[in-house]
DNA sequence: TTACTTTGGTCATATTTATGTCATAAATAT
DNA sequence: ATATTTATGACATAAATATGACCAAAGTAA
């Protein structure tokens, strides 16, 4: 399971915005551009966070967030508000009525992404890392597991970060450097081939049932992870 | 390969933001605060696209703008403005100095990857990383694949490099040496007969249901791609 | 602490795959 | 018919990847 969103924005470049950003780190996006949409996206199903324009027209923010923190159903859903720069006594009513945090536009997608994943890791801690199977193989984050067709199997650190990253983006091909980067973190001085040795221990340990052909060699390019042969 | 877009903005929440959305498209990002740092990055590498933002500190975006046009070695670089909204006599005056397009602050992903993928079409088809499907004959640059009717096909380096230019600049002839300077890069001393051979890998790559005949001999001039027979 | 285990990176070598060139065959134009 | 151009198969070589072994570093348990 993972998180559902209500994004509040009456402009729709803004409210792209951050839709794109959410989606994109995996949430699950529910848009509203006015008082009685976002009302409506408030039941059924409620949202886990609600991010809101805190002006906007058809009501403001603040009187949306008292309407939220009224209602039995959805007074527990944590509120992030957005405000423009410089508004202080804004962010000061609003953290008054009861939102969990605020951020200022323009925002950087860092900083969004922070302060959501933040809030929610006290409303809602599993959330944020999703159980990933494919075909047998799954990975669990929380647990930092790895099981084949219910069976688990044993893996190394620098293994299951690879393997974390490959599942969470398949089909699609990584150099070495990008995996250097993505998997070890930027600058760190490391030989290129030792990937490929990693490579090997990754087959080797998710293989025995055809699973280490997920793990692909695209000659000349790198490596992809696949689930068509 | 993909495009590398040279960033240049001020302000840092809206720079990330670019950043991010472009990253996640897949280009390469190289990012500028200001006149000296955005000057740096148009050296080595050469960009392929800059976003330029109108007005930023230590000189304004068409000083930056008549400065990529003046020199010889970026003059093709093509240059989108970014503007705040309602400063039409900027957009004019962009456009009059060389800019390709613009858009206006704040913008959407949607429209920002859409006028970025419009002016690189026309200047690196290839970098676009698209996938590109011409009658079943499916090419994805990103998991740098070729499939037939969705059935994945084995394809050398090569061939996969080849059969890209060809599928990205189709129904137009290519001598053996355009082709030698597109697909395997200028100043590389190969046989000009060379090319015969691997239009002759491709054709039997993606042979067996007639697509080869999509790879045509133009006799005495080179190769052309055509879906027309 | 010490002894032991696990892990990570590098190397040398084996194996696989790709590349460019040639000789010759086939096709096409004059 | 002959000259010109392209297609093809073979092959040596080059390049890329896989693998096994090794050692150092980091972590663990006694």
């Amino acid at each position: 399971m993972s998180a559902r969103i209500l994004v509040v924005e009456d402009e729709s470049a803004i409210r792209e915005m951050l839709c794109f950003v959410l989606e994109q780190q995996g949430f699950e996006v529910v848009e509203a551009y006015d008082y009685p949409s976002a009302v409506d996206c408030l039941v059924e199903p409620i949202p886990d966070l609600i991010l809101l324009d805190w002006m906007f027209p058809g009501g403001n923010g603040i009187s949306l967030a008292k309407e939220v923190k009224r209602n039995d159903l959805t007074k527990e859903v944590p509120i992030i508000m957005l405000t423009a720069r410089g508004e202080e006594e804004d962010k000061i009513r609003g953290l008054e009525v009861g939102a969990d945090d605020y951020i200022t536009k323009p925002f950087s997608p860092k900083e969004l992404i922070a302060r959501i994943k933040a809030v929610l890791r006290r409303a809602m801690p599993t959330a944020l890392e999703e159980l990933i199977d494919v075909q047998g193989l799954v990975l669990d984050p929380v647990s930092h597991r790895v099981s084949l067709n219910d069976r688990p199997m044993p893996i190394g650190p620098t293994e299951f970060k690879l393997l974390h990253f490959f599942m969470t983006h398949a089909e699609r091909v990584y150099s070495r450097e990008q995996l250097l980067d993505h998997v070890w973190g930027t600058n760190v001085y490391v030989e290129d081939r030792t990937v490929d040795v990693h490579i090997r221990r990754l087959r080797k340990a998710i293989g025995g049932h055809g699973h280490e052909n997920f793990v692909q060699t695209v000659r000349g390019a790198g490596y992809r992870f696949s689930t068509k042969i």
